[in-house]
DNA sequence: TTCCAGGCGTATC
DNA sequence: GATACGCATGGA
């Protein structure tokens, strides 16, 4: 990875990144393409939009400038990993070098911990347009992503805009559940996986899956692995006796890999 | 019309 | 602990 500065912009160089792959699919819900070769987001309420330079691996933030970059977009972008190194050790594993063949641009963002537990309390049984409508419709009311604080006067009643459905009350319980104390996001990313899985589950609406999106989304615990309906034939397909070694303490990372390519790529054979 | 979606709470055994 | 069922909403 490398960057420079190029007038308002940041040209970024980094092979193993993919926009469509990264940005579209289903870790976050706020991007949105406007063009072939652009996306335009937020990380908490800075706004971005990117976009595919000429060749491969090269990529231009717009309007941006080099501490918005350092303080932002090289976290949420997880610039600091080495995903060649994690796809060269995951390709040990036969279905995994497949997966990471097919969709060798996939990062891990490091989300917003509080809107990656709520965006994925708004996931649960539903599916992806409809949860970028939802949480649209939520940014759209409060002029951004609104924090656990400001959501304190909502009732299930009072979120009916955003035709959540059950899923509002579950909202206004994480909301009383953090504001009050009873639960530290911060203080959660720091224990230990399954401490912290259990943590969130004290929350009406989080299970198992929930919790596991939050951990590997909002606070980047890529041992998390998140096994929803996809995983689960993923799973009976592929790794029926368990996940291979070569994934061990990256199992959520390996998870993005397989869910994009059991959802897109592979076909029955 | 019926089925399904990045699941979970509840009841029942 | 496992299994069955309902759940709001809207697209396919």
């Amino acid at each position: 990875m490398d960057y420079t500065v190029s007038g308002t912009d940041i040209i970024l160089r980094q092979p193993d990144f993919d926009l469509d792959e990264t940005l579209d699919c289903g870790q976050a819900f706020r991007w949105t393409k406007t063009a072939g070769d652009t996306y335009e987001g937020y990380y908490l309420n800075t706004y971005l939009r990117i976009s595919a330079g000429d060749e491969p691996g090269v990529f231009r933030l717009h309007d941006t400038d080099e501490q918005t970059f350092l303080n932002s977009w090289y976290s949420y972008l997880d610039l600091s990993t080495d995903y060649g190194e994690l796809k060269r050790r995951f390709s040990e594993d036969e279905t995994l070098a497949k997966a990471c063949a097919y969709a060798g641009g996939i990062r891990i963002l490091r989300q917003d911990s509080w809107e990656a537990l709520s965006s994925f309390i708004i996931s649960q049984n539903n599916n992806i347009p409809r949860i970028k409508g939802i949480i649209g419709r939520l940014t759209e009311h409060y002029g951004g992503y609104p924090g656990a604080e400001q959501l304190i006067p909502e009732t299930e009643e009072s979120l009916a805009f955003l035709r959540s459905g059950f899923r509002a009350k579950y909202l206004v319980d994480a909301v009383a559940k953090i504001t009050s104390g009873e639960l530290d996001l911060d203080r959660i990313a720091g224990l230990p996986l399954d401490e912290a899985k259990a943590a969130l589950m004290t929350i009406k609406g989080v299970g198992p899956k929930v919790a596991m999106c939050a951990l590997l989304f909002g606070m980047h615990k890529t041992d998390a692995f998140p096994v929803d309906v996809w995983m689960k034939r993923a799973l009976e397909r592929w790794y029926p006796n368990g996940l291979p070694e070569c994934v061990r303490g990256h199992e959520g990372t390996a998870q993005q890999y397989l869910f994009h390519y059991i959802r897109n790529g592979a076909r029955a054979q």
